[in-house]
DNA sequence: CATGTGTAGTTTACTAGTCAACATACAGCA
DNA sequence: TGCTGTATGTTGACTAGTAAACTACACATG
Protein backbone atom coordinates (compact mmCIF):
# COMPACT_ATOMS: atom_id res chain seq x y z
CA UNK A 1 0.00 0.00 0.00
CA UNK A 2 1.63 3.30 -1.04
CA UNK A 3 2.10 6.24 1.74
CA UNK A 4 1.19 9.37 -0.11
CA UNK A 5 3.43 12.46 0.88
CA UNK A 6 1.68 14.58 3.35
CA UNK A 7 2.73 17.85 1.42
CA UNK A 8 0.78 16.72 -1.53
CA UNK A 9 -2.31 17.65 0.66
CA UNK A 10 -4.05 20.79 0.15
CA UNK A 11 -4.87 20.23 4.14
CA UNK A 12 -1.18 20.23 5.30
CA UNK A 13 -0.95 23.47 3.75
CA UNK A 14 -4.09 24.95 4.61
CA UNK A 15 -3.50 23.98 8.07
CA UNK A 16 -0.16 25.08 8.62
CA UNK A 17 -0.78 28.68 7.77
CA UNK A 18 -4.20 28.56 9.82
CA UNK A 19 -1.90 27.65 13.05
CA UNK A 20 0.13 30.01 12.01
CA UNK A 21 -2.13 32.69 11.80
CA UNK A 22 -4.09 31.92 14.92
CA UNK A 23 -0.63 31.62 16.74
CA UNK A 24 0.25 34.95 15.94
CA UNK A 25 -3.01 36.03 16.91
CA UNK A 26 -3.28 34.71 20.09
CA UNK A 27 0.04 36.06 21.05
CA UNK A 28 -1.07 39.52 20.14
CA UNK A 29 -4.57 39.53 22.53
CA UNK A 30 -2.15 38.38 25.21
CA UNK A 31 -0.94 41.41 25.50
CA UNK A 32 -4.39 42.86 26.46
CA UNK A 33 -4.45 39.85 28.64
CA UNK A 34 -7.41 37.72 26.81
CA UNK A 35 -7.07 34.78 25.12
CA UNK A 36 -8.27 33.99 21.76
CA UNK A 37 -11.90 31.95 23.40
CA UNK A 38 -12.03 34.79 25.40
CA UNK A 39 -12.02 37.20 22.56
CA UNK A 40 -14.69 35.40 20.88
CA UNK A 41 -16.75 35.29 23.44
CA UNK A 42 -17.16 38.78 23.59
CA UNK A 43 -16.86 39.59 20.52
CA UNK A 44 -20.24 37.27 19.97
CA UNK A 45 -21.53 39.14 22.55
CA UNK A 46 -20.76 42.67 21.39
CA UNK A 47 -23.03 42.06 18.77
CA UNK A 48 -26.00 39.93 20.25
CA UNK A 49 -25.71 40.38 23.60
CA UNK A 50 -28.29 39.28 26.04
CA UNK A 51 -27.65 35.86 24.28
CA UNK A 52 -27.90 32.27 26.45
CA UNK A 53 -24.94 29.97 27.24
CA UNK A 54 -26.15 27.28 25.49
CA UNK A 55 -26.84 29.59 22.50
CA UNK A 56 -23.08 30.30 22.31
CA UNK A 57 -21.82 27.03 22.99
CA UNK A 58 -23.93 26.05 19.30
CA UNK A 59 -22.34 29.35 17.55
CA UNK A 60 -18.86 29.28 18.99
CA UNK A 61 -18.94 24.98 19.15
CA UNK A 62 -17.50 24.23 22.40
CA UNK A 63 -19.62 22.40 24.91
CA UNK A 64 -21.77 24.08 27.62
CA UNK A 65 -19.58 23.27 30.26
CA UNK A 66 -16.46 25.02 28.17
CA UNK A 67 -18.84 28.32 28.38
CA UNK A 68 -19.72 27.85 31.53
CA UNK A 69 -16.08 27.84 32.60
CA UNK A 70 -15.34 30.37 29.92
CA UNK A 71 -18.09 32.55 31.44
CA UNK A 72 -16.84 32.33 35.28
CA UNK A 73 -13.24 33.53 34.16
CA UNK A 74 -14.74 36.12 31.96
CA UNK A 75 -16.72 37.58 34.90
CA UNK A 76 -14.25 37.39 37.28
CA UNK A 77 -12.58 39.91 35.26
CA UNK A 78 -15.24 41.91 35.08
CA UNK A 79 -15.83 41.79 31.72
CA UNK A 80 -19.22 39.74 31.25
CA UNK A 81 -21.95 39.61 33.92
CA UNK A 82 -24.70 37.09 34.36
CA UNK A 83 -28.59 37.96 34.59
CA UNK A 84 -30.85 35.40 35.39
CA UNK A 85 -33.82 34.85 32.78
CA UNK A 86 -36.37 32.92 34.42
CA UNK A 87 -36.21 29.55 35.51
CA UNK A 88 -32.54 27.93 35.02
CA UNK A 89 -31.99 30.35 32.20
CA UNK A 90 -29.64 33.17 32.41
CA UNK A 91 -28.06 36.13 29.60
CA UNK A 92 -25.03 36.75 29.36
CA UNK A 93 -23.53 40.65 28.71
CA UNK A 94 -20.47 42.55 28.17
CA UNK A 95 -20.02 44.76 30.99
CA UNK A 96 -19.43 48.74 29.99
CA UNK A 97 -15.64 47.63 30.97
CA UNK A 98 -15.86 44.12 28.31
CA UNK A 99 -17.59 46.35 25.48
CA UNK A 100 -14.91 49.21 25.94
CA UNK A 101 -12.05 46.54 24.98
CA UNK A 102 -13.80 45.03 22.24
CA UNK A 103 -12.43 47.99 19.78
CA UNK A 104 -8.72 47.32 20.61
CA UNK A 105 -8.77 43.44 20.16
CA UNK A 106 -10.94 43.86 16.84
CA UNK A 107 -7.87 46.34 15.83
CA UNK A 108 -5.23 43.55 16.87
CA UNK A 109 -7.62 41.27 14.90
CA UNK A 110 -7.54 43.65 11.36
CA UNK A 111 -3.52 43.94 11.84
CA UNK A 112 -3.19 40.09 12.11
CA UNK A 113 -5.33 39.53 9.49
CA UNK A 114 -3.71 42.75 7.29
CA UNK A 115 0.40 40.69 8.17
CA UNK A 116 -0.51 37.40 6.71
CA UNK A 117 -3.53 38.23 3.71
CA UNK A 118 -1.81 41.52 2.91
CA UNK A 119 1.07 39.97 1.66
CA UNK A 120 -1.43 38.85 -1.30
CA UNK A 121 -2.61 40.37 -5.10
CA UNK A 122 -6.37 41.33 -4.68
CA UNK A 123 -6.72 39.21 -6.83
CA UNK A 124 -5.49 36.12 -4.79
CA UNK A 125 -7.16 37.47 -1.56
CA UNK A 126 -10.80 37.17 -3.28
CA UNK A 127 -10.08 33.71 -4.87
CA UNK A 128 -8.60 32.61 -1.48
CA UNK A 129 -11.94 34.08 0.19
CA UNK A 130 -13.73 32.96 -2.79
CA UNK A 131 -13.10 29.26 -2.80
CA UNK A 132 -12.84 28.84 1.54
CA UNK A 133 -16.56 30.30 1.20
CA UNK A 134 -17.55 28.02 -1.24
CA UNK A 135 -16.08 25.04 0.78
CA UNK A 136 -17.80 26.23 3.61
CA UNK A 137 -21.16 26.28 1.81
CA UNK A 138 -20.98 22.71 0.66
CA UNK A 139 -19.79 21.08 3.25
CA UNK A 140 -22.72 23.01 5.31
CA UNK A 141 -20.24 24.13 8.07
CA UNK A 142 -21.91 26.28 10.98
CA UNK A 143 -19.46 26.41 13.97
CA UNK A 144 -17.67 29.81 13.69
CA UNK A 145 -14.07 29.21 14.39
CA UNK A 146 -12.30 30.02 18.08
CA UNK A 147 -9.07 28.95 18.22
CA UNK B 1 -13.26 53.48 17.19
CA UNK B 2 -15.11 50.91 14.35
CA UNK B 3 -15.56 46.87 15.11
CA UNK B 4 -15.08 45.20 11.86
CA UNK B 5 -17.30 42.11 11.13
CA UNK B 6 -14.98 39.16 11.59
CA UNK B 7 -16.53 37.32 8.69
CA UNK B 8 -14.98 40.17 6.58
CA UNK B 9 -11.19 38.50 7.47
CA UNK B 10 -9.83 35.45 5.33
CA UNK B 11 -8.63 33.92 8.19
CA UNK B 12 -11.80 33.20 9.70
CA UNK B 13 -12.96 31.72 6.62
CA UNK B 14 -9.69 29.77 7.06
CA UNK B 15 -9.65 28.64 10.43
CA UNK B 16 -13.53 27.88 10.13
CA UNK B 17 -12.68 25.38 7.08
CA UNK B 18 -9.27 24.24 8.69
CA UNK B 19 -10.99 23.21 11.88
CA UNK B 20 -13.76 20.92 10.10
CA UNK B 21 -11.13 19.91 8.18
CA UNK B 22 -9.10 18.49 11.15
CA UNK B 23 -11.44 17.54 13.54
CA UNK B 24 -12.78 15.29 10.98
CA UNK B 25 -9.72 13.70 10.63
CA UNK B 26 -9.64 13.15 14.32
CA UNK B 27 -12.55 11.47 14.02
CA UNK B 28 -11.60 9.29 11.77
CA UNK B 29 -7.95 7.93 12.90
CA UNK B 30 -9.81 7.65 16.23
CA UNK B 31 -11.42 4.36 14.98
CA UNK B 32 -7.82 3.16 14.96
CA UNK B 33 -6.92 3.96 18.53
CA UNK B 34 -5.04 7.00 17.43
CA UNK B 35 -4.56 10.95 18.05
CA UNK B 36 -3.58 13.01 14.87
CA UNK B 37 -0.51 13.94 16.73
CA UNK B 38 0.30 10.44 17.23
CA UNK B 39 -0.45 10.03 13.57
CA UNK B 40 1.49 12.83 12.71
CA UNK B 41 4.73 11.73 14.97
CA UNK B 42 4.38 8.09 13.14
CA UNK B 43 4.28 9.55 9.66
CA UNK B 44 7.51 11.68 10.29
CA UNK B 45 9.31 8.48 12.11
CA UNK B 46 8.04 6.67 8.53
CA UNK B 47 10.77 8.85 6.21
CA UNK B 48 13.29 10.04 8.77
CA UNK B 49 13.51 6.24 11.23
CA UNK B 50 16.04 7.08 13.97
CA UNK B 51 14.61 10.59 14.90
CA UNK B 52 15.91 12.49 17.81
CA UNK B 53 13.14 13.81 20.06
CA UNK B 54 14.72 16.80 20.05
CA UNK B 55 14.70 17.02 16.14
CA UNK B 56 11.16 15.57 16.16
CA UNK B 57 10.33 18.49 18.63
CA UNK B 58 11.34 21.12 16.26
CA UNK B 59 9.81 19.48 13.11
CA UNK B 60 6.55 19.03 15.21
CA UNK B 61 6.42 22.46 16.25
CA UNK B 62 5.52 20.74 20.01
CA UNK B 63 8.06 21.15 23.09
CA UNK B 64 10.18 18.28 23.99
CA UNK B 65 7.95 17.96 27.27
CA UNK B 66 4.83 17.24 24.82
CA UNK B 67 7.09 14.88 22.65
CA UNK B 68 8.13 12.99 25.73
CA UNK B 69 4.99 12.29 26.66
CA UNK B 70 3.58 11.32 23.55
CA UNK B 71 6.47 8.94 22.81
CA UNK B 72 6.05 7.13 26.35
CA UNK B 73 2.26 6.93 24.84
CA UNK B 74 3.57 5.66 21.63
CA UNK B 75 6.25 2.93 22.98
CA UNK B 76 3.40 1.27 25.66
CA UNK B 77 1.24 0.62 22.53
CA UNK B 78 3.99 -1.31 20.99
CA UNK B 79 4.24 1.34 17.79
CA UNK B 80 7.63 3.51 19.04
CA UNK B 81 10.77 2.16 20.45
CA UNK B 82 13.46 4.08 22.02
CA UNK B 83 17.05 3.38 21.61
CA UNK B 84 19.93 4.97 23.19
CA UNK B 85 22.51 6.99 21.16
CA UNK B 86 25.30 7.89 23.21
CA UNK B 87 25.37 9.65 26.71
CA UNK B 88 21.82 11.12 27.15
CA UNK B 89 20.57 10.95 23.37
CA UNK B 90 18.40 8.65 22.13
CA UNK B 91 16.85 7.66 18.53
CA UNK B 92 12.95 6.71 17.90
CA UNK B 93 11.73 4.88 15.79
CA UNK B 94 8.68 2.78 14.17
CA UNK B 95 8.45 -0.52 15.56
CA UNK B 96 7.29 -3.18 12.43
CA UNK B 97 3.63 -3.12 14.09
CA UNK B 98 3.84 0.84 14.10
CA UNK B 99 5.25 0.64 10.50
CA UNK B 100 2.78 -1.68 9.54
CA UNK B 101 -0.23 0.60 10.65
CA UNK B 102 0.91 3.79 8.68
CA UNK B 103 -0.27 3.19 5.61
CA UNK B 104 -3.86 2.97 6.81
CA UNK B 105 -3.60 5.53 8.50
CA UNK B 106 -2.00 7.39 5.42
CA UNK B 107 -5.56 5.87 2.73
CA UNK B 108 -7.63 7.72 5.87
CA UNK B 109 -5.63 11.45 5.48
CA UNK B 110 -6.03 10.95 1.66
CA UNK B 111 -9.99 9.99 2.05
CA UNK B 112 -10.32 13.35 4.25
CA UNK B 113 -8.40 15.20 1.93
CA UNK B 114 -10.67 14.10 -1.24
CA UNK B 115 -13.63 14.74 0.93
CA UNK B 116 -13.16 18.12 1.49
CA UNK B 117 -11.05 19.51 -1.50
CA UNK B 118 -12.44 17.01 -3.94
CA UNK B 119 -15.65 19.14 -3.82
CA UNK B 120 -13.54 21.76 -5.79
CA UNK B 121 -12.86 22.16 -9.68
CA UNK B 122 -9.42 21.34 -10.27
CA UNK B 123 -8.21 25.09 -10.96
CA UNK B 124 -9.34 26.19 -7.62
CA UNK B 125 -7.70 23.54 -5.85
CA UNK B 126 -4.36 24.18 -7.64
CA UNK B 127 -4.92 27.99 -6.85
CA UNK B 128 -5.64 27.36 -3.12
CA UNK B 129 -2.55 25.24 -2.65
CA UNK B 130 -0.51 27.85 -4.56
CA UNK B 131 -1.54 30.63 -2.09
CA UNK B 132 -1.78 29.08 0.69
CA UNK B 133 2.00 27.42 -0.43
CA UNK B 134 2.57 31.38 -1.21
CA UNK B 135 1.93 32.65 2.16
CA UNK B 136 4.12 29.51 4.01
CA UNK B 137 7.10 30.53 1.97
CA UNK B 138 7.00 34.70 2.01
CA UNK B 139 6.28 34.19 6.12
CA UNK B 140 8.66 31.49 6.46
CA UNK B 141 6.98 29.12 8.16
CA UNK B 142 8.36 25.92 8.90
CA UNK B 143 6.05 23.97 11.57
CA UNK B 144 4.31 21.54 9.59
CA UNK B 145 0.89 21.38 11.56
CA UNK B 146 -0.11 18.82 13.72
CA UNK B 147 -2.99 19.23 15.18
C1' DC C 1 42.51 15.92 36.82
C1' DA C 2 38.60 18.84 38.15
C1' DT C 3 35.31 21.68 36.96
C1' DG C 4 32.12 24.45 34.50
C1' DT C 5 29.03 24.65 30.65
C1' DG C 6 25.91 23.25 27.21
C1' DT C 7 22.55 20.06 25.59
C1' DA C 8 19.10 16.26 25.97
C1' DG C 9 15.30 14.27 27.86
C1' DT C 10 12.03 14.21 31.95
C1' DT C 11 9.07 15.99 35.36
C1' DT C 12 5.94 19.06 37.73
C1' DA C 13 2.55 22.53 37.99
C1' DC C 14 -0.65 24.60 35.32
C1' DT C 15 -4.19 25.61 31.55
C1' DA C 16 -8.14 24.93 28.81
C1' DG C 17 -10.76 22.06 26.84
C1' DT C 18 -14.14 17.39 26.70
C1' DC C 19 -17.50 14.15 28.46
C1' DA C 20 -20.75 12.53 31.42
C1' DA C 21 -23.19 12.74 35.73
C1' DC C 22 -25.78 15.80 38.17
C1' DA C 23 -29.31 19.17 40.20
C1' DT C 24 -32.85 22.23 39.16
C1' DA C 25 -36.73 24.41 37.24
C1' DC C 26 -40.17 24.72 34.25
C1' DA C 27 -44.02 22.73 30.95
C1' DG C 28 -47.44 19.67 29.59
C1' DC C 29 -50.77 16.85 30.95
C1' DA C 30 -53.56 13.05 33.37
C1' DT D 1 -52.80 19.13 41.61
C1' DG D 2 -49.11 16.70 41.23
C1' DC D 3 -46.06 13.84 38.11
C1' DT D 4 -43.06 13.25 34.60
C1' DG D 5 -40.13 14.65 30.93
C1' DT D 6 -36.94 17.76 29.05
C1' DA D 7 -33.80 21.46 28.79
C1' DT D 8 -30.34 24.31 31.35
C1' DG D 9 -26.26 25.28 33.60
C1' DT D 10 -22.54 23.27 36.78
C1' DT D 11 -19.27 20.06 38.35
C1' DG D 12 -15.64 16.45 38.58
C1' DA D 13 -12.64 13.31 36.37
C1' DC D 14 -9.85 13.18 32.57
C1' DT D 15 -6.84 14.55 28.45
C1' DA D 16 -3.18 16.71 26.05
C1' DG D 17 -0.66 20.29 25.64
C1' DT D 18 2.92 24.36 27.62
C1' DA D 19 6.64 26.46 30.45
C1' DA D 20 10.13 26.04 33.29
C1' DA D 21 12.75 23.60 36.72
C1' DC D 22 15.36 19.60 37.05
C1' DT D 23 18.65 15.74 36.01
C1' DA D 24 22.22 13.45 33.64
C1' DC D 25 25.79 13.33 30.72
C1' DA D 26 29.80 14.78 27.44
C1' DC D 27 33.27 17.61 26.65
C1' DA D 28 36.38 21.66 26.69
C1' DT D 29 39.42 24.14 29.38
C1' DG D 30 42.28 25.83 33.26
Amino acid sequence: MPVSNLTEHTGYWLRMVSNAVSQDFARKVAVEGVTVAEWSFMRALFDGDGTAPTALADQMGMTRGAISKLADRLVSKGLVSRAEAGGRGQILSLTPTGRAQVPALAAMADANEAEYFGLLTGEDREALGRILQSLVERRGLTQAPVD
